[in-house]
RNA sequence: UCCGCGGUAGCUCAGCUGGUAGAGCGGUCGGCUGUUAACCGACUGGUCGCAGGUUCGAGUCCUGCCCGCGGAGCCA
């Protein structure tokens, strides 16, 4: 007999199958017993009918406990009073092995905290399992985007022996004789080793903060897609960023359209976005709008040459069906490597990339400083080491060409695009200033 | 680090002006041939975050501490 995964179940109708899963619910109408059954690709009903199955078979089926691991067999039915439309009408029921205690999770409502302390375990419901299979079609669709594109995956080191910006607190390892590293927080610098090696590649991987944050869109550790192209303009970056993100909502709407149901996601309110034609402003221009709606929002103007806060990235993305670029910010307030605006050398070509609806900052991206002259001065005017970036400064020594490139941020688009409250929904494991198990 | 909120049964919570701790869910048993977080009945369940204080008496009032949640800053 044919073992039949769930997510298919519709193909095997009239079918006799075999399933291999565990017992998420049970209900019993006395003569019926509804038994929910997942198995990895989705949610069925099964039922065992009185008759249909031997008597301590029958019995056994009402008294088993959540997630009793089970294989069934039985003929595939489609009816309308079925979740999902289909059904496994049961004649065989094994168990494979029993709970050997209460099982935690119920049906009822649970608070966060209960429910991350059992990540383990709340992985198995519904919830769960729609946002993971929602990042896994993302990650899926970043490969298959940047492989058409001519991009070279390309996996940048973890251990670093420096900080890539200067700024952002790191996580600090020791190695062998009292010698420091630290942990990723960007795989940029390497990303752009790759991309004078390889023309244009992409890293994706972890990376990690050590900032004390405590909000809905901060991990300690999370993943980062990192394109980086030779020859390629801050133009054709903002342009390539959008294809990006457009592709992956479009692979998302098509393909995960059950699981952004069972979030209570509407659709609709992705379709924007899968169209393309994202707005820009420039920086000024975006100061200029915070200036004329920050009464309405109820938030304090920004000063220009100042960084936008969290509650003005949510005014200005509210503004917007889809998501918003907003570029050439002032030098002084961004990474050191970015390339200055030929009008107007106190701003960089760089972007910003907010998604709508308030969910915030998924993208940020830049043309690269290729002149080694410069980039050393940047360096110099931060203070910065010079000697730790010596193999980076290698690379405009050598068949230097403009590029440029951008990170975008995985759960946070994972969060934007499943309509989650918070970014530690996004990720297996959430890793925050206050949580490490399990 | 700062601001706000909270900690009572395995879980989610109620518990008023201080008077011997309660519901729903879960679990167990029973009933029901179409349930949709099924429903109905019975049974089961407590270091009221920790320490100290006020009081005849503290879940409730006071002081200190611990832990968590939401937000800010930082950023993706």
């Amino acid at each position: 007999m044919r073992r039949a995964f769930i997510e298919e179940i519709a193909n095997y109708e009239g079918q006799e199958v075999k399933l291999l899963g565990w017992l998420f619910n049970r209900r019993s109408k006395g003569k019926i017993h509804f038994l929910i059954v997942r198995d990895g690709t989705g949610f069925l009903q099964a039922t065992v009918f009185k008759g249909n199955v031997d008597e301590s078979t029958f019995r056994e089926a009402d008294h088993l406990p959540q997630e009793t691991a089970l294989a069934l067999t039985g003929r595939v039915k489609a009816d309308p009073r079925a979740p999902g439309g289909y059904e496994l009408e049961v004649t065989g029921l094994e168990v494979i092995s029993r709970p050997l205690a209460e099982y935690p999770i119920t049906k009822k409502d649970h608070g966060i905290d209960f429910l991350l302390d059992h990540r383990h375990l709340w992985l198995r419901h519904r919830r769960p399992w729609a946002v993971m299979r929602i990042r896994d079609e993302i990650e899926r669709a970043t490969h298959d985007f940047f492989a058409e594109q001519h991009f070279l995956r390309f996996d940048a080191p973890i251990l670093m022996p420096t900080s890539v910006e200067g700024t952002t607190e790191l996580f600090e390892v020791e190695l062998f004789d009292g010698e420091t590293a630290y942990l990723s927080q960007s795989g940029q610098l390497y990303a752009e080793a790759g991309a004078l090696a390889y023309g244009r590649v992409y890293t994706f991987g972890p990376t990690f903060r050590a900032e004390r944050s405590k909000t809905r869109r901060h991990l300690l550790e999370f993943w980062m897609v990192e394109p980086e192209a030779a020859f390629m303009t801050h133009e054709e970056n903002i342009q390539l960023q959008e294809d990006y993100v457009r592709f992956l909502v479009e692979r998302v709407l098509e393909n995960r359209a059950r699981e952004l149901e069972l979030l209570g996601r509407d659709p609709k309110k992705l379709e924007p976005a899968a169209e393309g034609n994202y707005p820009r402003l420039t920086y000024k221009e975006a100061i200029e709008l915070l200036q004329k709606i920050a009464p309405e929002e109820g938030i304090e103007p920004v000063p220009y040459g100042e960084d936008f806060g969290a509650p003005h990235e949510a005014a200005i993305s509210k503004r917007f069906d889809r998501p918003v670029f907003i570029e050439k910010y002032p030098a002084a307030i961004k990474a050191f490597y970015m390339q200055p605006d030929p009008e107007n050398p106190e701003l960089v070509l760089n972007d910003d990339l907010l998604a709508p609806e308030g969910y915030g900052e998924i993208i940020g991206g830049s043309e690269r400083i290729w002149d080694l002259d410069l980039l050393k001065r940047r360096i110099a005017e931060r203070g910065l080491p010079e000697e730790v970036y010596d193999w980076y400064l290698d690379l405009r020594k050598f068949g230097s060409v403009p590029h440029a490139g951008f990170g975008l941020g995985l759960e946070r688009t994972v969060g934007w695009i499943a309509g989650l409250a918070h970014v530690r929904e996004a990720i297996p494991f959430p890793r925050t200033y206050t949580r490490l198990r399990p």
